[in-house]
DNA sequence: GAAAAAATGTAAGAAAATTTTAAGAATTTT
DNA sequence: AAAATTCTTAAAATTTTCTTACATTTTTTC
């Protein structure tokens, strides 16, 4: 989990950092809007702590550039005490939480969690990049391939050949482009080394040698999943 | 519940003491800092009162000595009216509440038994920070192992590693990925220490050799608990 | 602060699994 | 039926992982 801290008060920062690393969070401190902006750039966020009142761009602004960037990680922001409530209610808009100045950091700990369960709670269902092809069940991510629920336990090789042809679901793919997408290299002339894994993994998806139902031979072409 | 009061004005910490004793806590008095951090090394206390202003080391430092420690009971912090409140924000930092000179001893009273509420409240929460993989229970703040009840004793690098492959349950992890998360550095080339602390956690957890039960390798990729 | 113990890293050979090769069999097309 | 292409099989070659022993570093103990 990437956390990013922005607070112009060193010792508050410090403060959080010192907290978060202890949950085993990975910390991006910043000190100015600036830096925090090159961090939401490059870095691939989990959830932001942001100071409504620094120096330069304020802790809104930061959360407006984040949310239009289209990012949705949770934002927690946090506010002096002085505050007056309205103020901070528009300030906040945008954010998922905010806290205020004296904090408990174990309250602060706590909220953290809890964005954070939120956010992957939903995240998980999207992220998972599954392909599925009648009872077939491929997920990348996880380098796993089911059929019918059954796992099948492929080698390398044969699961990106697998995924390839699965990527590319009704068109052909002829041994050589099959060659150069998963060995990254020139395809040398009489190599009959993708038939052998087409083979291998035909055996693996128990296919009918006679009527394949996955990976279908296209007679002087190639191969293809429909 | 044990309390920690410093304060230098001998009356006060008395006053405190009078009011606190009376709602049934023990108090650690003291009117130096050098006492405050004798108890703090050798009490297991539950909460703490701290006057911001005293000879020696102040009460701020104390606060910071009680953080950099890890320990995450409630400070609450004593000031003197006159201070102006940026400044007081500014050395309030890790604690949870601050009261100004002269209180109403009935609201320390009131403020001592609500930080204390919000403690046990929070830490009940934290307390359930446990994995259970089949017979296996890894107690992730306690940094301890056990399998079927029975402690196993792992390094810190190996219970990093089980650490990370149970956080990500279900997923394959590499090596070179297990290798950046846990020693957070590059990975290079033709290193086997991955392999190395694998083997010995799988020997700790006394696993088949053939079949592993936690930790399975998934060839040419990496290693995974299911 | 030195000695002992524990933890970590390295390297090399063994073991296991995968990948390639090659040659004959089977199938499809002409 | 002949030619072209694909399939099958098994063994050789390669790659990856495992195991082991020992060197080095760090931590603990006295």
């Amino acid at each position: 989990m990437n956390v990013l801290v922005l607070d112009d008060e060193k010792e508050i920062a410090d403060l959080v950092e010192l907290y978060l690393e202890n949950e085993n969070y990975t910390i991006y401190k910043c000190y100015t809007s600036e830096q925090a902006i090159k961090y939401i750039d490059t870095v691939k966020l989990d959830l932001a702590i942001l100071d409504i009142m620094i120096k330069g761009k304020n802790g809104f602004e930061i959360c407006k550039y984040i949310r239009d960037k289209n990012l949705t990680f949770p934002i927690i922001m946090l506010t002096a005490k002085i505050e007056d409530k309205d103020k901070i209610t528009g300030l906040t808009i945008g954010a998922d939480d905010y806290i205020t100045k004296p904090f408990n950091p174990l309250e602060l700990v706590a909220r953290v969690k809890a964005a954070a369960r939120r956010y992957t709670k939903y995240n998980d269902k999207n992220e998972e990049e599954k392909i599925y092809i009648d009872g077939l069940e491929i997920s990348k991510e996880k380098h796993k391939c089911l059929l019918y629920d059954e796992e099948i336990i492929l080698t390398p090789i044969e699961f990106d050949i697998l995924l390839y042809l699965a990527n590319n679901r009704g068109n052909v793919v002829s041994s050589e482009e099959l060659f150069e997408k998963v060995w990254k290299e020139k395809y040398l002339d009489n190599n009959n080394t993708v038939m052998v894994h087409i083979r291998r993994i035909r055996e693996k998806l128990k296919e009918d040698t006679r009527k394949p139902k996955y990976i279908k031979t296209v007679w002087g072409v190639g191969y293809k999943i429909e």
